[in-house]
This record gives C-alpha cells, structure tokens and sequence, in this order.
DNA sequence: CACTTGACCTGTCCGC
DNA sequence: TGCGGACAGGTCAAGT
C-alpha cells in the first residue's frame, strides 16, 4: 500500500522530527521485522544520532551518526508513526471522525506494534505492521546501495533528469510483458504500486494487459506526463489512505478522493460515464473504464 | 533468459 | 451468529 508518495510522506514528516535526535532505546517481537544482530544494535544503534531521512523507491534510509543507517521496507501494512504526546483517540484524532485526515492510529504500541525506538526527547517512534511482510535493516551506510534490494531497482519516476525518453527506454526492457506488469517492476521504474499504475493508465487510455511494444511513442509518452501527474497530485494530498495508510504523525492521506478507477468499481467514469470496471492483470486486482481504455489487438 | 505465479502474513468482508 | 474462503497488495523464490 505505501507507494512512492506516501513513503515520501513519512520521509518529509521524519526528516523533520528525526535529525538531531539521539535513539535511547529499542524494543522489538520478531526477528523476520527487525532481524539485526544484537551487538550491532547495541554499538551502531543505541545512543546514535539521526542525521537524515532519505527516500530511494519505496524505501526510508535513516542515516546515524554511527557509520549505520535503518534502511526500512512497509511493505504492505506498514506504518511509521511518531508519538510524543498521546491524546489522540482511533478514528478521531483532532479532526474528528470520518474526516479525511483523521487518524487511523489509537494508542500506541498496539498489537500490530512490531519496534519501537525510544528518542532523547522521550518520543517514540512506532513500526506497526500487520501482515508482518516489512523489516527494519541495521546496515552500514557505505553499504546501503549495494544490498540485493537497491542494486536491481529502476531510476526515480519524479527526478528532473528523468526524461520521457528514459521512460520509454526502461519500458521497453519488457517488450513481451503487459504495460501493468512493466510500471509494477520495480527494476523499471522505482516506486510506482498499483493504485498508481491504475491511475496512470485511465489518465493515458491504455488498457493495461497491452503488451509493453504494442504501446505507440506517444502513448508511452503520454504515460510518463500522466504517472509523473498522479504521484505529484498524491503527494499533494497527503497519499493514499485506502486501509491501513498513516503519516508519521498519524494521519490518514486524501488522494483516493480524487482517484479516478482505483477502488471505484461500479462507479461512473469521470471522463465518459461509462461503469468503472475490475479485473486481474498480473496478479493484481486492477480498474479500468472499459471504455477509455480498450484492449489493443496485436499481430503476432 | 523472459516472464508468470505462489508464498509470505493478518484482518476484513461476503455468502451460506 | 459462526465459519470458510476470497481478497488485500510489495517483493522474492520457484515454476514454466
């Protein structure tokens, strides 16, 4: 669930909480969420400092002061919250219930809590994961980009020096894939998950079991102008907040508010009134405007 | 090698 | 109401 712009969402509230901040104390339930070496967590991580939050694909990398840096994968369900007064209460919040930026976030550690690390200013920062599939890494930092995950991932989607033609060329590195299965791998491209590839395809028309060469340039470039669109808008609007999605502070995020297929079967398509539609491609659950975007017959 | 599918987990929802 | 099963979606290992 958390994709390239809610993980950005974390990054940007951390990086503004974390850096200066000394980690006092770490507890945690299983090894498969935070599966480092105890002496390595008691010399590198223990009375270290944050210097920065870094974002690569949908990863966080908090550097220390010790050589070391947490590099941390949510996964599907997983959460990065910062607490350092509780008063908030689930569903509520300071918003009250049922707004868009209420908190999904009751008191904390709760049963999903897998670490919590204890700051110098008696803050403390939450992983909760439900589903278990995130892990939190004690990694020398010099030796960050050279682990398995970092070494095969695909440029960033929102740099400025990541061109249409970049796009296109990275794309056709699966000629025989479908376009959905292509913007998924994050070997492509980084950091893009399936509401935005949903949503990039309805902005671009293309069906998304089209194979990657039976795409036209201009179709490929239309892509690039309407994935760029999407994760711009979402990280304007606080992220996808479908279940389990929350800010560092708590908070849920607005984009499936302004979604246009994702979740929204059975609903009408904002562009052409035709019912929003679900299917299977590439193992995913995935919406389409039967209309906009019709499959494309290719020769063989 | 290129590509697809299943496993990893837990909670929720749907039909009987 | 309880219960089984499908489903959720990121990534990697195993399969075709």
């Amino acid at each position: 669930m958390p994709e390239l712009p809610e993980v950005e969402i974390i990054r940007r509230g951390l990086n503004r909480l974390l850096p200066g901040r000394r980690i006092v104390s770490v507890t945690h339930d299983t090894p498969k969420s935070f599966p480092n070496a105890k002496a390595d967590v008691e010399q590198f991580l223990i009375g270290a400092t944050v210097k920065d939050v870094r974002r690569r694909a949908k990863v966080l990398i908090i550097e220390l002061d010790s050589k070391y840096s947490l590099v941390i994968h949510l996964k599907m369900t997983g959460q990065l919250v910062y607490v350092k007064e509780q008063f908030s209460h689930k569903g509520e919040g300071r918003f009250g219930a049922g707004h868009p930026n209420s908190s999904l976030v009751g008191k904390l550690p709760d049963k999903s809590t897998r670490v919590t690390f204890t700051l110098d200013n008696s803050a403390q920062l939450f992983f909760n994961d439900q589903r278990k599939f995130g892990w939190i890494r004690l990694i020398p930092t010099a030796e960050v980009t050279n682990i398995d995950f970092f070494k095969k991932i695909g440029p960033e989607p929102l740099t400025s020096d990541f061109t249409s033609r970049a796009f296109r060329e990275r794309l056709l590195k699966r000629p025989n894939t479908s376009i959905k299965a292509a913007l998924l791998d994050q070997s492509v491209i980084a950091g893009v998950g399936n509401i935005y590839a949903d949503e990039s395809l309805w902005g671009a028309k293309i069906h998304p079991t089209t194979f990657v060469r039976a795409v036209s340039k201009q179709k490929l470039n239309d892509l690039y102008n309407k994935l760029r669109y999407v994760l711009e808008l979402s990280i304007k609007k606080g992220g996808s907040t479908d279940r389990n999605y929350v800010d560092s502070a708590g908070k849920k995020g607005s984009y499936l508010n302004f979604a246009r297929v994702f979740r929204r079967e059975g609903l009408d398509c904002q562009r052409c009134g035709t019912t929003i539609a679900k299917l299977r491609v590439a193992g995913r659950g995935t919406h389409i405007c039967p209309n906009c975007q019709k499959p494309k017959k290719v020769k063989p």
